[in-house]
DNA sequence: GTGAAAGCGCTAACAC
DNA sequence: GTGTTAGCGCTTTCAC
């Protein structure tokens, strides 16, 4: 018997590797006089196991303040309760607001959120994916539908369910949850239009691997021929994105092309350094320019005008996204999603207001 | 032979449950021609083996997209490269700008953040704490000094590293860094008071629950005492955190007190609001009110005027604290810190200047 | 409804 | 420098 053989080879060294003091499942079994799998039917099923026998349990786990190791719990089930998030940024309230709806719900249910955050670099989001699935994630949420070839393989290749969010792409890793970026730009554009605005500047944050910004540019400029439109290189700029640098790009652009008649800022941070830049010039927002953001922040309605803008569903995404991935972990769901959870033109009095 | 008996008891089922086709370390190690503990070292201590073994282990391992499985590492060396973060909440740069610090000290020494928002709710953060606790994180950080009693036993009794952040606390779970906040309201107020404003209101964020909105407000009153200043109760206000709030509270606070000379607001979003509501009510600022915020967001400085405010060391906060937690987890570090990383007054336009 | 045995996929410890 | 063995602390499977 090579089992047995191999078994006897040597005398068992008998030592013990505990951590310091951890209170473990058996200890939980003894005091409550049953087995290790009792305890753990206790903690993780409780319905099918006898009332007397779950209130001794309980009983113990409260009197030892057993943690279970989760650790080992996911390793045994081959399965976690852990959501990665990956984000480009914690700077704004947009990706906030997204992951708020996404703790919101997951919380309730009792898995977490294990957050990668990629300053808009692929090979980070690419780190973080790498990473996320080494701890078995049950789940991926990204942001954007822009990702390293690397990145779509490891991901589609785990079986992992993935919700690709805030776009609407064409070929999705799994399932998307978002709003077309270029229709918002095409629509505030021909809002804009609508309203009289001929000459309709457009700064947007870093397009370089960011497929949001460039939708949205790509949006502002189909407005803007479709419209006939004036088309001029200083009409279009890119800023990072801070109230300050928003400021700055209004201002270079109205340095540049002093006759631009509305600026449409793609980010309502953006869009506030240009309500501000306008005031310090001594500028009337609408009557000498308009200002459009995007985003529709809270701040957005306090300005003095009110910002026009355009309000996407935030909280909603993020918490849809979770709610996704949690159908598809239990076998609710099956085949790829794409849904399209729309924006809002929101008109207020940083621009003209359309003829009635 | 009770080993051998057992063993024999029964034919073993040679089932295997192995999940969707994961590569696993035996597969690397049977295709690089070495054994497992050899695939193990050559990816998490590659200085000790030969050249030859590790080029041919990396070989199989980019061959196979071998991802370590985490959580059976973890369990085995009982111990995991992830820190638990619990925050209040998302909305707004203060725990976002400390999240950042975090994550880019932790994240360039291979660790993760697996994070917790509480909404302000100490049962929410004692589910976390719990939660983190259980997945066997390294280290906690938490914000704040006011806990349940749990969690800081729970704490406590983990011997894992914490930092309670954001707060100067009397008796911590372990270790601390932020700034006093009842020093820094004491400051602004008593530069507000040199500036000549002698009925100052208070505007703060609800302080139930919220340790660091207590101490500001106590280190408001306690000047307004000792500077003789104006003390009624219409001259203190709570408001949620968002710029519309802080609009409102400011309107309140007016209608209630028509002679009140000057507004601190303990948070930048509150004074925007302020800032705002003061334009659409035609008060000039610093003239006929003066308004001061804390944080120093990014906004403050653009406001027309820009917002005197307190400025807070958030980024630096996070980074520390993520430093110090390292230093403890690799042993560095030993014994109890508690780091000021102080605050700053920033004098600018909307409040006026104090006698030279 | 409960228990015994056998892993989950790695790494610590020790041997060579 | 590399391999063997025995766990890490749970849960799955199967038996009763």
């Amino acid at each position: 018997m090579a089992v047995a053989r191999t078994l006897m080879k040597r005398e068992p060294p008998a030592r013990k590797r505990r951590g310091h003091g951890a209170v473990l499942i058996s200890d939980v079994a003894r005091l409550a006089g049953v087995s290790a799998i009792t305890v753990s039917r206790t903690l993780n099923k409780p319905q099918i196991v006898a009332d007397s026998t779950r209130r001794a349990v309980q009983a113990a786990v409260d009197r030892l303040g057993y943690i279970p190791n989760r650790l080992a719990g996911n390793l045994a089930s081959t399965q976690t309760r852990t959501i990665g998030v990956v984000i480009p940024s914690l700077f704004s309230n947009i990706f906030a607001d997204s992951v708020r709806g996404m703790t919101d719900v997951l919380g309730s249910e009792g898995y977490q959120v294990l957050l990668g955050v990629t300053d808009d670099s692929l090979d980070m989001e690419t780190k973080h994916v790498v990473s996320l699935l080494g701890q078995r994630v049950a789940g991926v949420i990204l942001t954007g539908g822009m990702h390293q070839r690397r990145t779509r393989e490891l991901l589609k290749n785990s079986g992992v369910p993935v919700v690709e969010t805030n776009v609407m792409v064409r070929s999705s890793i799994d399932m998307v949850v978002g709003y077309s970026n270029e229709a918002a730009a095409y629509a505030m554009t021909r809002h804009l239009a609508r309203c009289g605005y001929r000459r309709i500047g457009f700064v947007t944050t870093p397009m370089e691997r960011n497929d949001r910004a460039q939708a949205r540019r790509a949006g502002w400029l189909r407005a803007v021929r479709e419209f006939g439109l004036v088309e001029r290189a200083g009409l279009f700029r890119e800023a990072t994105l801070t109230v300050s640098h928003g400021a700055r790009a209004f201002g270079e652009m109205l340095a540049s092309d002093p006759d631009v008649e509305a600026v449409f800022l793609a980010h309502d941070m953006l869009a506030s350094g240009a309500m501000f830049e306008a005031r310090r010039r001594g500028l009337r927002v609408p009557d000498d320019v308009g200002i459009a953001g995007f985003d529709d922040l809270d701040i957005a309605q306090e300005f003095v005008p009110a910002l026009t803008t355009v309000r996407t569903p935030r909280y909603a995404i993020g918490s849809t996204a979770a709610r996704m991935v949690l159908q598809r972990i239990r076998g609710e769901a099956t085949g790829s999603a794409c849904v399209d959870m729309g924006f809002e033109i929101v008109q207020r009095d940083s621009t003209r207001r359309p003829p009635a």
